[in-house]
DNA sequence: CATGAATGAGGTTTCATTCAT
DNA sequence: GATGAATGAAACCTCATTCAT
């Protein structure tokens, strides 16, 4: 997913113009991984990417379009980024797939985690990149049930909305740094487990009251 | 838990500083469930309270001080609710205790989650704040965990640290709607299930590689 | 007429923010007049006010209301002046209140020209402001033709219409400095005559072709 | 008259200049019209006219000096227009012409009123531009002289100036929409007998106090 | 020559905070 | 103590102009 186009002011046809894009939300992340939306202005992003204020609005038309743009980029980068760690493991045991998408799940915050959490919040109530995030998440659960070699469809919604949701819970409280007393290694251990459980095919449900 | 005395100018001693307080809180609380963090500045919450801009600053030392204390307060609002919600449910069966506690997980919600979010992500490095929720999660999965009549000490500790967690995932994701198609009473019967496996006493974990 | 009440942020009701009031305008009519619209920033309007900028604003909402309120002034002023001058020769012959008539078109503009040139147009398309200042020509044209001791409502309202605008043709035409050969007592006579021709009761139009 | 040689880059010897002027013109009238001095970028201009703002500055070498010569062409087709209108009833009665002359009055501002507002205002202070404007008015006053058979030198320079001026006061008003009580044939004709009363050759004036 | 990406001074406006009353 | 008028740093954004391609 790239970024949509009616949010840029020129398209990226260009090489060059791709490069600035490029430039542009690096310097914003650094900013964000740095400052955490403190401190995040126009002119701060201008001035960290080496161009102007105004070639910056040539690019995006405000300041929400050069995040929404981000968001969007940075949501890509992670789908793909869990697809390839899918398809690194293909044809393995379905434990040794599931520890591989966990790990992945919490190795992309490690540089920048308070990027992610600043447009994450920033855009909770931006029905648009809302769903976009669902949807991203979507083919993440599709893309892990398919490698473990279930039938997606045999699986009830519900079950397919807490299959990935109840992983991030925990990844993000540790990319919160909500505790340091937990290792990596034994939360990875048993977001398997978790994740193994919410696979089973055959469970049922606890029946309603 | 109440507000930390040295973010306050004066000690809340007298009935009438706490009922200011409360209605400042309140005002505030309404201009971000409203308005999401943008339009929340000083002149607002005091026009909003009643209160004028000056008498604010003479409980708050700056924006920053009254935002924390805000949070801290809804931190042990959702605390209290859940210990309330156990404690109601005391010597049922596991899975009505299990279900109680997740049902008020998604309720606090309800009206005020805009409010929390803001808060959530304002405060990510604010290392005070995170000990804070960080405690309340705590006491809250010691809270379950002895409701049900389990060995606290027994449960490896990063278990634990899944077990208000990964109920927490879905609950952010359903609120934060991002799914419609997920109904509120599956996504429960989902996370009881979930709920109730991590509390397995006799479980191993995945072996780690 | 006063500023309308809903272009203001405060009412000014105390004397203080009267005077203050004035100041602003006071600042503001001066760039006018030494820059002309050019240089006319809100920012030098508050350093030649000796307010500060905030204070600027917490009076008009933006810049546009404070050009709106001082249009609006303006007109009123000149209104005043306009029927005090009717006044002072209140009784006297026809010619000698129409030439005090004429004569005080010419002088408001004698120091502030510029000022009234750059607001007549900057709310050209203004609705609001148009009707106001169709409202004030109307009055001058009715207290012009009472005090020469005309019937109102025997003029046609064409030649009504046309009774001040005639007149202000040549004077917007002298203020726009278009000549200076024309001497200001040649064209006050030349100007009386005009408006003595106009208020003959007895004139029929020229036939319509 | 054409446009000063100064403020052009180049000079208009060539057709394809000449054309190209004219879209820029026309690019930048519409652009007034539509949106009246707000939005009167010399970007848009170029983008409206089809060229880059490059070539734009290889014509004039400011922003300021295209408006100057699109106000000097302005004044050219309003004067060429007169003219054509005298021309047309050459020989005919002095009423006539008045009246064709009156009606071509009205008849330029129909679609370009904001245009000239704005240019009028833009260069109030221009000296130079004042000065053309002067002389336009001033071969219009003398084409309507000669074309009612009357002898230019006779008449007083006080009324020469008024002649046109004062005609103007009232189309203007009207055409800014002052009043829509007023229906333009009713004007046209007190218009009419307006400027009939003016060109009285035995008239004398009022008599100065 | 024509182009249009890039520039950056400067404009409008907000809002956390102070302090005289 | 309470008040709220005043402050001014700093944010967002525009647009006239240049110059490398």
């Amino acid at each position: 997913m790239q970024e949509a186009p009616e949010i840029l002011r020129k398209n990226p046809v260009q090489r060059r113009t791709r490069q600035t894009l490029d430039v542009i939300f690096e310097a914003t992340a650094q900013l964000l991984q740095s400052g955490g939306g403190k401190g995040l202005s126009t002119n701060a992003i201008a001035e960290r990417s080496g161009f102007s204020i105004g070639t910056l609005y040539s690019y995006f038309k405000d300041k929400t379009s050069l995040l929404r743009a981000l968001a969007l980029r940075e949501f890509a980068r992670q789908e793909a980024q869990f697809a390839e760690a899918l398809e690194a493991h293909r044809g393995r045991g379905r434990e040794a797939i599931v520890r591989a998408a966990v790990r992945q799940g919490f190795a992309p915050f490690a540089g920048r985690h308070r990027v992610r959490r600043y447009l994450l919040v920033l855009f909770g109530n931006d029905a648009e990149l809302q769903k976009a995030l669902h949807d991203v998440v979507e083919r993440m659960t599709e893309g892990l049930i398919a490698a473990v070699g279930l039938d997606g469809e045999a699986m009830p919604p519900a079950r397919r909305f807490i299959l990935i949701r109840s992983a991030l819970g925990p990844i993000r409280a540790a990319v919160m740094r909500e505790s340091r007393l937990v290792e990596a290694r034994e939360l990875e251990d048993e977001l398997v487990r978790l994740v193994l459980f919410l696979l089973e095919p055959d469970a049922a449900p606890a029946r309603s009251v």
